[in-house]
Order: structure tokens, then C-alpha cells, then sequence
DNA sequence: TTTTGTGAATTGCTTCACAGCA
DNA sequence: TGCTGTGAAGCAATTCACAAAA
């Protein structure tokens, strides 16, 4: 089976990116593509692609290139999104609102089941009136978790909120987490995160514009 | 001065997150602060610190430290936030709305001082009631650009749209892209981009996730 | 003592280049 | 011929370890 035997990370990070090209190739009608195309479409050499999709086994087909349908459900498998997996989020603002509603995450495997805050005018209420999820206040995060079998959480939260936020949900149970919050969650080590910081992006951006021009 | 003599993406990004912490610690009333402390709160090595603080100069004291309004004021200096810039929004729809209410942008040195978006009837209407920027259709992307020196640019369509947009937007003048559609942009490389696709990011954890347990 | 700044060593990732297969 | 899979080589980033400064 798949060589676990310790993948880079960056090298996961290209696989989902892989999916998305793969998934707009099959609905395009491609059968197989070469790691030298789907490399030209992404900007990453074929070498690369060759080398990541080794990691996890062997895919291609000398002479041929890889079957595109194949690939997508290999990579999926990979991902462990081939089966839907449910996701709850706390934090019902505004960029709490925004994620509830993106469309994306179905597409993809995701279904956010279960949405919180404490905030006692939101309790009750839905973010979506196009969907029937109520908010939740924090304490019921325990119960939820277990009754639709949760493993993974988005943390919507305001900064000074996130740590303590986070802490809650990882005793409710939760095993990874995708923090929006602007802190540096401390968790254990069992407990995977990942941090999308918007002002970072920019800063990042902000910084090469000054590189190439005053 | 800093020597701009090649410096890891890495360190920049790690730049953000150094300077997200100062601004905690100055708002606490530090006035100094170790790599080995500042590290600790971040999880990263007192070295890696060091080592990404002295690509860019000498900013430390031996002995006592890093003193904190001094080096939050030249890491600003470095990533070119200690003026606030100018930054445009394309996408008027769930995630814009979010994005152009969040008071983080604000707080960093970014202010959204333009919204476009080509469906005409929101052209003319306000994303927030509480801000005087009304939404534009992209044919005024140009002008505005130049009147209000604008250099960054944040993408918010659907993917299908994306690259079309970008485009546009590098034609009218932009220089820096956020990229929050799940496509990969093919532009010229003296624009820069950064690509939010939180798909991707579900999917990393998803796969965090099948190394620990089944 | 404490703590920085930095060459040297190390680790990890990417690219190269080619054998093997269709 | 065209393309994959992969060891070897090369490059980039991180960690080590210590001289110098307060």
C-alpha cells in the first residue's frame, strides 16, 4: 500500500492542488494528462509532481501519463476525502457567515453540521436561513461532536476569544482545527492546525511590491 | 541598511507573525523581549528568530534583548505597513462582504477604498452601510487605480471569473494580488500572488487527520 | 550571566538525469 | 518515441554552537 513513511508537507499541499486542476480537467473531458501538463497548468515542474505522487505509490502509466478519473479518486483516498467528512465552526460573524455559505466545501467533501457562539442574540438562530443549522452555544460543543461524529473545526472567533475557544474544542474532541483567528493557538501535539492569517497575507504581499519598487 | 541580498519567503512570512506578537506584548506594556521568550510563544526556535530578524539588519542588544516599540516600528518599516496602503476589493459577494467589514485589514496599515463587481444590480449599492465605498463595475478599475494609487488588489469571485479578472486587474495597474478563488492565475512575474484556497486547507487536515487514526 | 549575531553543520526539499516500460 | 518512477546531486532552510557584547 501507500509508503507513509514520512511525507513532506509542502508535498500534501501540492496534492490538493493537483485534485483541483484533475477535477476541471475531468469535467472537461481529459482522460489523461502528462505530470508535464498538469505541471505547465499549476507552474510546478513535472519532476515535482512525479516525485509527490511517489510518495503515496504509483499512479502513472509509462508512455501514457496518468488516467485523469483514476487520479482523482487515488488523491481523494490519499486526502480521506472520498467520503464526506461533517466540520463544525464557531464564531457566527461575519467571516463565519461567509464560510457557512460558501459553496466550496461541499464540493470538496466538506458539510459544516454544527455552527456556535455565545452570543445569547445569535443562540437559536441561523446563519443561513437556506439552511437548517442553528447556532449553538459552546457548552453543547461536547455532545455535538459525538453525536455526528466531528473531527474537524473552523475557529471564526475574534482574536482574544481563540485560545480559550480552542481549548474547548479540542477536550470537545476535535482532532484538527482552521484557526482565521490572528494568534498562535497553543494545542497538543495530537491536535492538527492550520492558520489562515488575512493580514499576513497582505503584509506578505506588501513586502514583495516594496522589492521590486520603492 | 538591510541587506536585501536574498531572503527565504519563509522568514517574511515569519516577519508577520513576529510582529502580530510584538503588538500583543507593547499593548501588555513589555518593553523587551528575548528570541528564546518571543519564540516560545510562537513555537519556533530562538535561532530561527534570530536567524530571520538578521537577513534584514541589527536590530537586538545583547544581553538584554529585542526592545519591542523599536522593533515593532522597523519590521513595519521592512514590510511596508508603517504607512497605510491603499487596497481594492473584486467581489461583492459572501466572502467580500466579510472581508471589507473586517477591522483587522485596518489595524495592519490596509485600508479597501474600492469594490467592484460586474453584477449591475449591486453596482452603485454600499457592502456596508457603515462606509461610504460603493461597488463599481470593472470597467473603472483603471481610473480608480490611478486616482487613488492603488497597488493591491484582493480577488473574491467565483473561479471561473478569476482569471479574467486578474487580468484586468493587472492591466489596470496592480502589482500584488490576493487571490481567494480556487484557481491557480497565470500572470506575469512581476505581479506578485498569494492564494487563499481553504479547501486546501480542509484537505491538509483532512489528511493531518488519516496519520494519527483510521 | 544573559543574550545576540553568525559561520558551520545538518536537515529537508527540489531538480536532475536516466533506466525501464508502453 | 513518450512518459513514469527513482536514486543521486544540488540547493535551500533550519539548527547548532560559540565568540562577542552588555
Amino acid at each position: 500500500m501507500a509508503k507513509t513513511d514520512h511525507v513532506p508537507l509542502p508535498a500534501v499541499r501540492r496534492l490538493s492542488l493537483y485534485l483541483r486542476q484533475l477535477e476541471v480537467l475531468h469535467a472537461g473531458d481529459h482522460q489523461t494528462i502528462s505530470s508535464k501538463q498538469l505541471g505547465a497548468s499549476l507552474g510546478i515542474s513535472d519532476a515535482q509532481i512525479r516525485k509527490d505522487l511517489a510518495y503515496f505509490g504509483q499512479f502513472g502509466h509509462p508512455g501514457i501519463g496518468y488516467r485523469v478519473p483514476e487520479l482523482i479518486l487515488r488523491i481523494r483516498r490519499i486526502l480521506g476525502t472520498d467520503k464526506t467528512s461533517n466540520v463544525l465552526l464557531v464564531g457566527a460573524g461575519n467571516l463565519g457567515r461567509a464560510l457557512f455559505s460558501f459553496r466550496g466545501f461541499a464540493k470538496k467533501g466538506f458539510e459544516i453540521v454544527a455552527v456556535f457562539d455565545n452570543n445569547p442574540e445569535k443562540i437559536g438562530r441561523s446563519l443561513d436561513t437556506t439552511k437548517p443549522v442553528t447556532i449553538q452555544p459552546t457548552s453543547e460543543l461536547a455532545a455535538t461532536v459525538r453525536q455526528h461524529s466531528i473531527r474537524l473545526g473552523i475557529l471564526a472567533v475574534p482574536g482574544p476569544a481563540a485560545q480559550v475557544v480552542a481549548e474547548e474544542m479540542v477536550t470537545a474532541g476535535i482532532g484538527a482545527l482552521l484557526n482565521f483567528a490572528p494568534v498562535t493557538l497553543h494545542v497538543g501535539k495530537d491536535v492538527a492546525v492550520s492558520s489562515v492569517d488575512l493580514a499576513v497575507h497582505l503584509e506578505q504581499l506588501s513586502f514583495q511590491l516594496g522589492c521590486v519598487s520603492g
